[in-house]
DNA sequence: TCAAATTACATTGCACACAATTTAATTGCG
DNA sequence: CGCAATTAAATTGTGTGCAATGTAATTTGA
């Protein structure tokens, strides 16, 4: 049985909504916490990539953060005013530009380290069922890049 | 067994990321969609709740849709160019703002009755999983708000 | 070899998000 | 009553997101 056409533009059963309103509400607990570090959520994502892996070129950055030039480029400039990376461009192919880490930004990790507990903490969840629900959620990702 | 200190601040691991990617994800599925209403995506979601219940002040769009009178006053006044709603003070409390459809903005909601089928195709889960995942991140999001 | 295609970033313009502040109207309380 | 507190929107400033376009460097193919 289908459901009902008038149901389906209701705005409570809108998966896409619960996801929007979902990431705000996330970004908001985040606030405070990201505050103290002197970064925004998206530069905290950045952060998290150079943190694995430094030296990334930034359409690598793009790729693992689903985000276009237009957003990073001004992004990273705010980190590397803000002497957590460096931007350099590369010698043999001046199109490219690295990103790496300072030692400020290197040091930046371990006090971000208390941070996903926090989260955690506020989530009032259950390892295991958060686990699950970002399972979830990447495999819908995927599903919708397709 | 605790999951360590170092796993956690992966990009991977962090529900965070997913949501918020996720939320991007499907925010591109529904434009080429909105783009055919003349509608961004917050738009369609503040759309969805006057479609549901017409007339509603200011103040209680932006409590349905999590969203502060900083991000609805521009973006009403954006619907209101597009002639699909009107932003009416009212007489006897000057303070408040009315937003009610148009004829246009009523018209509008026949032609997004398809959206909610081409979203859930595209997002190509079965319709208890969807409605499951809904359900666990709209739990989520109240737990963050608490 | 060298012009066309591709690649990698950067720029511009528009539309959110939201903190902080402002403005204006209404309410409450001593 | 009168003034402080509260309420409801609007404004301002900063930082994303992304489409479209621009620019410069590199690669490719006839």
């Amino acid at each position: 049985m289908q459901t009902k056409p008038n149901a389906m533009l209701q705005l409570d059963n809108q998966l896409c909504f619960a996801l929007y309103s979902t990431s705000l509400a996330m970004t908001k607990v985040y606030k405070p916490l990201l505050d103290e570090l002197g970064l925004t959520y998206p530069q905290y994502l950045a952060m998290l990539v150079l943190w694995e892996r430094d030296g990334l070129m930034v359409s690598e950055l793009s790729d693992k953060l689903y985000l276009d030039s237009g957003t990073l480029t001004p992004l990273l400039k705010r980190l590397e005013a803000s002497s957590y990376i460096t931007r350099i461009r590369a010698l043999d192919d001046e199109r490219r530009v690295y990103v790496t880490l300072t030692p400020l930004g290197r040091k930046l990790k371990a006090r971000a380290a208390k941070i996903p507990g926090c989260i955690l903490s506020a989530s009032q969840c259950a390892v295991p069922e958060l686990k699950a629900l970002t399972g979830q959620l990447q495999s819908l990702r995927q599903r919708l890049a397709a």
